[in-house]
DNA sequence: CTTACATCTGAACAATCATTCAGATGTTGG
DNA sequence: CCAACATCTGAATGATTGTTCAGATGTAAG
């Protein structure tokens, strides 16, 4: 029912208390972005295998991680390009191959926290066959 | 160095046993996806602010939305039909309104851990300029 | 019933993104 | 040095996606 002015724009707000609290709690905009830019990484089917199995075994190459996951060694080296220049995996050269372990805590807790979820809902389902 | 079958297609593998163990503890395609897909949701700065405004103040309406998050009600229209969908949030008819409000809590966890670490992160650089 | 309101919807456009292909880089062993 | 190897790279393609616009739905108030 009300107006009010956010980016200089004017716009309808109702409970204009809650807005304005909301507002103030809210991440800065640069931190909005780096979120949903990490969140992204996660966002798809042959990156997150990837990053699930370096979480899981610590260590992999190149076409070990292709082989994991599915992908091909191109597609791997492409994602692995993306995750890298995020510095969410960290590169170690032995000989003519490439190893790549999980580099960034944020990525590792937030993937903790979803496959534990998975698990904890796969777990259930098998309890409920149980007899 | 080695070969193995793994769509039915062979691949190339150093190290056998650890490529064998990741694949078995890894999670089912059905709920890589699955996961891909809720991350993708959080992907996008819009929706992201969208979702952290619901987790702080428990309930708001479109506009309100709109005003927050600085998007169109349109655009929150739509974010909001997506999030809906997948059942991530909920909604309250109150006359002309809708209200929306969160109702995922595996969302709900990754929100908390996600806005943690960030919340964590601006902590310490502030402390930094402490003086 | 008619108007103003709040939200929803579909189509269309622009932008982003993952994959593939062909070839480049750099490495090891003979 | 040469050949096989492991990975990387860039361009091109196809698919997916977020936003906008115009209008549809449904609700409340006079």
């Amino acid at each position: 029912m009300s107006v009010t002015g956010i980016d200089g724009c004017v716009v309808r707000v109702v409970d204009a208390d809650k807005v304005a609290a909301v507002r103030t709690s809210l991440p800065a905009d640069e931190d909005v972005f780096e979120l949903a830019d990490m969140f992204g990484l996660l966002a798809e089917p042959g990156r997150l295998r990837l990053l699930a199995s370096l979480l899981e075994v610590g260590e992999l190459c190149v076409c070990d991680l292709a082989a994991v996951s599915g992908m091909s060694e191109s597609a791997v080296s492409h994602a692995l390009r993306l995750l890298r220049a995020h510095r969410v995996v960290q590169v170690r050269r032995a000989g003519r191959r490439n190893y790549y372990r999980l580099a960034d805590s944020h990525v590792r807790m937030l993937l903790d926290t979803a496959l534990a979820h998975t698990e904890h809902t796969k777990a259930r389902q098998t309890d409920v066959g149980h007899s």
